[in-house]
DNA sequence: CGCCCTTTTGAGGCATTTCAAACATTGTGG
DNA sequence: CCACAATGTTTGAAATGCCTCAAAAGGGCG
């Protein structure tokens, strides 16, 4: 098991050499002398650290270079809410252009890189040539709804089983998507962050692990996750039931 | 009780006259010249009537003038999911923004009137001037990514009880937004279309009504609503009941 | 090596769903 | 205008999936 089609590669400053480059929103724009466009790689921060936080001024917003992150959001009676994990070439920090301030905290889930772009919408005297850039960002930000919308219909009508099916297709199709493997990965959360996002307890998490291993739908270890058999997961994730050994399969 | 505190005011052809004016998003570009910056009412759709259909190519984002909407999506495996309630200053249609056809149906829950903004991001000529309308459409799907991480959580966390009390809260604050009574209202949808938006049976909608009644905390005819206690709702809704989250991060 | 965090496993409780049926309301055609 | 059908709403009783509580095992890291 080669490690480079199981783990996302590192990224280096050169987005050409970038495998994530096909997906990211800040590609193409590295380039640019324009002031209003400028990208600029900040130094990598390490695990659980904040990109910003919840109430935090809107200066930038972000690209996800490398490795991973989780956004969530605090309400005001005290309820703690993940409404998503990001991987590379992922915009974060859209939510904050509603009010000037991100109504979100995005903190990395391993060592990550970042680009930052410039955002103010006031700038009336805005080039031109950034329409193109704003274009992406909106481009982005009907995605996050989008996935927004499958989140509520996950959370409000899938069965426990479901959700977690969901959830190991959703990570499989965005790792696939960034050139590697599409049915081999490493978690780069806990058990806790997945149960929040589902809104499951971690004990139901923990079990959900256990039953699909037990069915020969996935392999696990720790983190580390091995899916078997990429349509019976599809079946659960449809709200199927978890198939049965004692049954021929179908 | 004069109805006009209770209904939203039929809206004019004249945005200086609509009471939503403040919150529309159209409002200040209905007298430019500009075709791209054109907002064109149409003929008002009556109840049960589809604005766009999910799958549609995306041509216009809308704005609601008067009456009210529901956008929903139906998933892969045949679900249907709720995902907002439109009153007049809404914009809708932006998740059509992803790749060119929308991603949700919107249907009219009432007769209802709408502006109509024509939207192309691959306009590469596009005039500087609409950028100020870009930034108030950004602005509208930032706040709509709020409201959708506001579902997840009420979905997510919160009990039957909680999430009724958020849900008659939420249309409070939007009626007062308007113009209207925060404290009496009518409902424009049927208990069903409320169940489905919270994920619950109906008859568990139909009950949270009961029992709220009960507790003198409203006061029911049919769609007709009245908060006799605000307090109560806003305690309620903070989970002042059941179903405590276990599952946090940080 | 020992502490702490994460993960796992088991048993029972309970909020909400499901099922079933009556009732009210709206719309429609005669 | 009324009878009828279709839709929407309410109420009660039983079923169940997930959470809660409890405790132990596993790993990472000083």
């Amino acid at each position: 098991m080669p490690a480079n089609i199981i783990d996302f590669p590192k990224s280096s400053g050169d987005c050409e050499l970038c495998p994530s480059a096909r997906i990211c929103i800040a590609h193409g724009y590295s380039g640019t002398t324009e002031p209003s466009q400028a990208l600029r790689c900040q130094t990598p921060l390490k695990r659980n650290q904040h990109i910003f936080r919840q109430g935090d001024h809107l200066e930038y917003l972000y690209v996800l270079r490398s490795g991973s992150a989780k956004s969530y959001f605090d309400s005001s009676d005290g309820l703690e809410q993940i409404v998503g994990f990001h991987y590379p070439g992922d915009l974060l920090g859209f939510d904050g252009v509603a009010d000037g301030a991100y109504r979100t905290s995005v903190m990395t889930l391993e060592t990550a890189a970042l680009c930052r772009i410039p955002f103010k919408l006031e700038d009336e005297g805005e080039s031109p040539r950034s329409t193109r850039l704003w274009a992406d960002v909106m481009r982005s930000a009907a995605h996050q709804i989008d996935a927004e919308h499958n989140h509520a219909l996950l959370l409000g009508q899938k069965s426990a089983a479901a959700r977690f099916a969901s959830f190991l297709l959703d990570l499989s199709a965005r790792f696939g998507a960034r050139g590697c493997s599409r049915s081999e990965f490493n978690l780069s959360m806990p058990r806790q962050d997945i149960a929040n996002y589902l809104s499951l307890a971690v004990e139901t998490v923990s079990r959900q692990f256990g039953e699909l291993q037990a069915a020969g739908v996935i392999e696990v270890d720790r983190r580390h996750v091995k899916i078997l058999s990429l349509d019976a997961l599809l079946n659960i994730a449809a709200d199927g039931a978890v198939a049965r050994p004692r049954a021929t399969s179908g």
